[in-house]
DNA sequence: GCCCGAAATAGAACACGTTCTATAAACTTC
DNA sequence: GAAGTTTATAGAACGTGTTCTATTTCGGGC
């Protein structure tokens, strides 16, 4: 009967952490999975390597994170964060918000491929992962689509609007995927983006 | 210098194996790895599990698909080829291409969802994917726009209707995604579907 | 300060994808 | 039909994600 309110979520979730130290290593892992991610994409993100590089038992690190799925997702909802923060601080350009949207998407996007590693290791955990981690997921998609309905309007979106900014998300994502596979150049991403945009938005 | 002309390309290919005890061993694999995949999805298909079932050494599994992706994807081909064929003996009913398009996609998504474990496995094996597998991707990636475009006419498609055809297929990939993680219902799929071909054809 | 349960550590152990080795069987070519 | 080459086989071996065990350290209540 004991009240067991600290699950593993309270590690997961990275904001309530009990003390201190225990978010200096959830940071620290954070920053060693990117670290490693950016050099060497989702192969070299290797459990027992981010532990080293961390500076922790590989047994902790499963505790905070329950699979490397969770780490990688986890890392990149931290990524997303920073992104969003700081388009917050900017103000987009554009008349409509389909140029609004391209000016974000081209943003995003540009700074995906600045760091291919980084955004192949990521994007192929966000679409490996299973059921188990569909909470850091959501967290994710929800990320996604409040940037792209933010860059549509400042006010709260219409349905419509919240609609296209979910097709835009999925065709992002799949372009994504391409362009990490090596199926789709830079520009190929670019144009269909703005395809799409274009297709939705004209 | 030996001409060396048939390399592993012409076993993972398939059209073009030398002999029929090759072809038949090749079924074999595909049919054990459907089987496997129909059961237990995607953790299912274990190598020496398919190797066992298909009556094939392990090395003579390798000798085929060079990984467990190529295998999955490889048998994603087979049964879109099939529905495809299923497809083409079919007349699409649907005054509009917007009607007939939503027809086709209401068809394969039923079909796919009739079997989750099957799709699970290769879903996640098509995303998983990396560049190694590119070309198998690819023949994914037309075969799967070949059945829209042909849903929206039978004619050769505008270049607008191809580009129609992969937002399509982009969307319908991150909800079947979102499908297999159970972050979205087979009724969220059907509504985010139509809602899309409702936005670009409408 | 001391005790306790929770958290962290080092490292072994296990599972499954993949590779490698040695041998046997199946073909091609003469 | 024999020699040589390619393909298949059985099974060991290896790498990395994950789990488990035994031990130590940490932080809060007496």
């Amino acid at each position: 009967m004991s009240p067991s309110k600290s699950r593993t979520d309270a590690l997961m979730a990275g904001d309530e952490l009990s003390s201190a130290a225990q978010r200096e290593r959830r940071k620290r892992i954070v920053d060693a999975t990117i670290a490693l991610a950016s050099k060497g994409g989702f192969d070299a993100v290797q459990m027992r390597a981010v532990a080293d590089r961390a500076d922790v038992a590989l047994g902790t690190l499963y505790r905070y994170f329950p699979s490397k799925v969770h780490l990688l997702v986890s890392s990149l909802a931290v990524e997303l964060e920073r992104a969003q923060e700081k388009m917050d601080r900017t103000t987009v350009p554009g008349e409509s918000p389909y140029e609004r949207l391209l000016f974000v998407l081209g943003r995003i996007t540009r700074g995906l491929q600045r760091n291919p590693h980084l955004t192949e290791a990521m994007t192929r955990a966000f679409t490996f992962a299973d059921a188990s981690a569909g909470a850091e997921i959501d967290k994710v998609s929800l990320l996604m689509e409040s940037m792209f309905t933010k860059a549509m309007s400042d006010d709260a979106p219409t349905d419509e609007q919240k609609a296209i900014a979910r097709v835009i998300g999925d065709v992002w994502l799949s372009n994504l995927v391409a362009w990490v596979t090596r199926r789709a150049t830079a520009t190929d991403v670019a144009n269909r983006l703005e395809l799409t945009v274009r297709l939705l938005l004209k």
